[in-house]
DNA sequence: GTCTATATGTGGATAGAC
DNA sequence: GTCTATCCACATATAGAC
């Protein structure tokens, strides 16, 4: 059967006729995000990702080529359901900018929480000196930039034309932009899946349309 | 002479007679906080720190006993720098609750900046999981952790005030919070001291102004 | 496909010369 | 006070058995 790497990563055809492959891959990416998160990339070793699975180096070098690999694909992945997600509704241009901001901000918020492990990792990875010495994932470093550089280019253009139709009061739009992504990427930071305290439980929901007001608010000026 | 070891450092009864150790291990800590920003905490070796000094790790180990140490001088010192200069403003109650979070948050986002390494690290060791293991730094963290938590009580009771009087529209004061603090610590991310583009380029107090009054707008809803 | 064993390098920390 | 030399633990990655 043929196989395809992928950013390290061995992939069978889209459709895996057993299933197992694939699901497998995946099952050690889980892990690896959730380790990842919990302690950082450098203070993780294979070991404790092999830990995480239940099993061995052997089974995790199995699949990934190295340690910066997985890294790249968690990235990967990360980056690619946001903006699978957030994508469409800021090109719902019927909308007026600031309710497709909503829109984009909740939806955005709402990732940062049911992905938590992959997109904390992901933001924690935005430091540019971290792949330095390894040449072998520059090239998929670079994607990895581009595709986050794009993503912001979508809160960008919704900011401006809101800033120009009247409804946003900015005179910097990426800075708006920073302003409002950082309040919402630090979501990250302080909510943790797990130790959810049960008196006065705020809903996942709750929290993104909070924030995603409280950004709309902050961009109207 | 009497030696005072604090949290890992060596250092002279506050006023020194000679004034060069507590420069020499000032150097130390300054440098530590440049690599770990950009490296990381895990990702940097006592050589690191050694080679932005110009010196070997002989110099290091003679002011700090390990580098779990020097990662919380640097938190402490960042953490206290921080409080040092918003809590004057937060305790000026004569301005109403607007006016006082505008000039917290512009401060705040200029601490940013202008601290930058020692910002950056700072927040990217809010995670509860660094010391871990380490027994020797647990009541070091301890401390930092609660710093941390009455620096946010300084937000939290300004927009709480503001919210009661109408000022401010928010429900979950706590939640309003970490909007607030979101953006503003965001700024340690996508900041960088070093490369500042010349062209269209915008201060340090144009940028904190911009968010304090993005926060602000935010929270007034 | 997953395991154990191991080669090899590196990092934290210490000892002791100067 | 700063250096060099060194100990020891651990981490990445590979080889090869099952």
């Amino acid at each position: 059967m043929t196989e395809v790497i992928s950013e390290g990563r061995i992939m069978r055809p889209s459709i895996a006729t057993k299933g197992e492959p694939a699901r497998l891959a995946g099952e050690v990416l889980d892990a690896a995000a959730r380790v990842f998160a919990r302690q950082g990339y450098e203070g993780t070793s294979i070991d404790d990702i092999a830990d995480e699975l239940g099993a061995t180096k052997g089974r995790v070098y199995h699949y990934y080529r190295s340690k910066a690999d997985i890294l790249l694909d968690v990235l990967n992945k990360g980056q690619q359901d946001l903006v699978d997600i957030i994508r469409p509704l800021a090109e719902d241009t019927t909308l007026p900018a600031d309710q497709r901001l909503l829109n984009m901000a909740r939806a955005h918020a709402e990732v940062m929480m049911y992905q938590h492990p992959y997109q904390y990792v992901s933001l924690r990875s935005l430091n540019p000196n971290l792949f330095d010495g390894k040449t072998a994932q520059r090239e998929g470093w670079r994607t990895i930039r581009k595709m986050r550089e794009e993503y912001e280019e979508l809160f960008r253009a919704v900011v401006e034309e809101g800033s120009e139709d009247g409804t946003f009061s900015t005179t910097n739009p990426r800075l708006t932009v920073r302003g409002i992504l950082g309040s919402l990427n630090w979501i990250t930071v302080w909510f943790h899946p797990d130790h959810q305290p049960q008196a006065k439980h705020v809903s996942k929901e709750e929290i993104a349309q909070t924030l995603a007001k409280f950004v709309v608010a902050g961009a109207r000026g």
